[in-house]
RNA sequence: GGUUCGGUAGCUCAGCUGGAUAGAGCGUCAUCCUUCUAAGAUGAGGGCCAUUGGUUCGAAUCCAAUCCGAAUCACCA
């Protein structure tokens, strides 16, 4: 059991021995005790002293007598700075913790195990990945790695949206611009080439409403009445209706997209159980409209619209199916969520979505309760802010957007170059150096967008913003390196046996026992950050360590058999965060 | 207009279930490699925690109002 815990516990039952006052455990608050105090540990005495009647200092004597005779192995000694009581704990304690932390599990698996599907990624197939996709896919493939370490069995899925008008605008383009031309005919990554088709669509497109609006037309008038415009439309139709030679060309060129897509996701560890395809979800959800009509959760308008209202919830009235028929996005949304439920039986399931659609996930989430459909309660929006640049947002029609594969490939370039510059790793062969690279830069580009919160917007700048200093994951990744590399001398642990801690010494041990602790905040929250900033202070404490202790030369061989086992489950912890955030640590770089 | 989310150091961000003197990183300045990896460490400087009021022994944190920014309130997906 985690220190804290033992500490609330014990407290909440010795306040109820002494003064016959009912305190929770989750009531007491345990801080770590700030530097300038002397203590490892802090109870803040106020919240019970008031209901008690008594001077802190009294409260604080008699609890803190009663605690350190109840755990008489942990706690050395106490003191009372005001109506703070700081505890401090025994160095047998944090040894014997150290000595007992089995590097290889590190987690001990909670006891409701679950099965969870994430769903994120979600691309469109008009065009290749960008930056903001990249804070989706890291966030995604993060959580639903933080959630199996925790032991649950996670499902990961990806529904594409492979249909729709914007689809049909880079095909419209395709037809009218590209004379025939393939991916591999102009040697281009396949959704790369499709996503320059959107773009051309877009330019031809405005190039005519320009000219409409010239002559004399409204702007509104003109974007209805392009012609390139309507020939989207007629396709989308066609499509619909089942066209041979649209479905032809669709399928040829969601082909090339995939293909591309594949390449990208291989290179930043992105991968799938299951992939939706939206043409065969678009018309889920009809059964369950029909169901809801009966339950009387949706109602019928007199253009037979069918619609739900919310409004007793504090949300508006929601169409679910239209007056011709045909189904909404909230429609297969529900569909697509009981099909899934059917096909994995899962207990919860997590979609990656960026913020704007918060107002849609709750209301699929309501609705789906009010349908009682199995899981219903396990629905959650891991939310995500956009991912801003210094110029303002990125606009994929303007061409205004940073790219997915090329950012990859400058942070690769940058590591190869940074790597070169320090010159430590002469000894490594080509394909060493090669994924080496690969590693440094994708791991300074998934910490970036890893270590802020979720839910916040946040902004990229290309030319400062990545770094290989300071709060980065390539300071972690050198962290690990360097423990490896001192480990590779020393040799490993052979035998703890008393001595005392040295207050860096027992940092170390206090901070990494937090881990599981750090594992669970970030699963519930889902927010992969708190891993991240975890990750990074372990890192910071351990070259505060590093610079001020030797391992090799320590004081004595009780000392550096502590100090190697340190290092050991220092790595082991670096190593498995990082590992959640998707990033790989290298043993030299 | 309604709803939701945000505003903390020059910049990017932690801290927000109320607790001791508000923290990192970057940038600036100054130190430290005949000793385990200097992608490192140490120190200095930098703040009316948007504003105003309230609750409290105690507020960056909770409540209210105001100001600023974003998203959303589609028979688009």
């Amino acid at each position: 059991m985690n220190l804290t815990t033992i500490l609330k516990q014990t407290a909440a039952e010795n306040l109820l021995h002494l003064y016959q006052v009912n305190i929770q455990p989750e009531q007491v608050l345990v801080n770590a005790t700030k530097p300038e105090f002397e203590g490892d540990y802090t109870i803040v005495l106020f919240a019970f002293v008031k209901q008690l009647g008594k001077s802190p200092e009294v409260v604080g004597n008699e609890l803190g007598t009663a605690m350190q005779k109840a755990l008489p192995t942990i706690i050395t000694s106490y003191n009372i700075v005001k109506g703070f009581l700081n505890f401090t704990i025994s160095n047998d304690y944090w040894l014997e913790l150290i000595k007992n932390t089995n590097p290889n599990n590190l987690i001990p698996p909670i006891t409701n195990q679950q099965k969870i599907m994430v769903e994120y990624s979600s691309p469109n197939t008009n065009k290749p990945l960008h930056l903001g996709h990249l804070r989706n896919n890291f966030l995604g493939w993060s959580i639903a790695e933080i959630l199996k370490l925790q032991g649950h069995e996670v499902v990961k899925t990806c529904i594409v949206n492979d249909r729709g008008i914007h689809i049909c605008k880079s095909m419209i383009a395709w037809q009218l611009f590209a004379h025939g031309a393939t991916p591999s005919s102009t040697n281009k990554k396949g959704d790369h080439f499709v996503g320059d088709y959107y773009v051309k669509y877009n330019d031809a497109f405005k190039a005519e409403v320009a000219g409409l609006v010239a002559g004399g037309m409204t702007q509104e008038l003109a974007e209805k009445e392009a012609s390139i415009f309507k020939a989207a439309q007629e396709m989308l139709l066609k499509w619909e209706q089942g066209d041979a030679a649209t479905l032809d060309l669709w399928k040829r060129m969601n082909e090339w997209v995939y293909e591309g897509f594949e390449v990208t996701y291989k290179k930043i560890g992105s991968d799938f159980v299951k992939t939706y395809y939206e043409s065969n979800t678009y018309l889920l959800g009809k059964e369950l409209v029909e169901e809801g009509l009966a339950k009387k959760v949706f109602y019928q308008k007199e253009d037979s619209s069918v619609w739900i209202d919310l409004t007793g919830d504090g949300l508006d009235e929601k169409i679910v199916r239209r007056k011709d028929g045909t189904s909404v996005y909230m429609t297969q949304d529900i569909g697509l969520a009981q099909l899934k439920q059917k096909e994995f039986n899962n207990d919860a399931s997590i979609y990656v979505v960026g913020d704007e659609q918060n107002y849609h996930f709750k209301v699929l989430k309501l609705i789906c309760q009010k349908l009682q459909l199995p899981a219903a309660d396990g629905i959650y929006h891991l939310s995500y802010g956009m991912v801003e640049l210094p110029t303002g947002k990125m606009k994929s029609r303007e061409g205004t957007v940073v790219d997915a594969d090329d950012l990859v490939d400058a942070m690769i370039a940058i590591s190869k170059e940074k790597t070169e510059a320090l010159g430590k790793v002469s000894d490594f062969t080509t394909d060493q150096l090669t994924e080496l690279y690969n590693t440094i830069g994708l791991g300074a580009l998934k910490f970036f967008l890893l270590r802020v919160d979720p839910k916040k917007k946040m902004i990229f700048n290309p030319e400062e913003s990545i770094d290989f200093h300071g709060f980065t994951g390539p300071f972690i990744q050198y962290t690990h390196a360097r423990i490896k590399s001192i480990l590779r001398k020393t040799g490993v642990t052979v035998s703890i046996t008393n001595n005392e801690l040295l207050p860096l010494e027992k940092q170390l041990a206090i901070e990494l026992s937090t881990f599981p602790a750090i594992i669970n905040e970030a699963a519930e929250n889902l927010d992969p950050s708190k891993v991240a900033i975890f990750a990074f202070n372990l890192a910071k404490l351990f070259n505060t360590f590093y610079a001020e202790h030797s391992i090799a030369n320590a004081e004595s061989e009780t000392k550096k058999q502590v100090r190697i086992q340190l290092g050991i489950l220092t790595a082991a912890t670096l190593q498995k965060s990082m590992s959640v955030l998707g990033i790989a640590v290298p043993e030299q770089m």
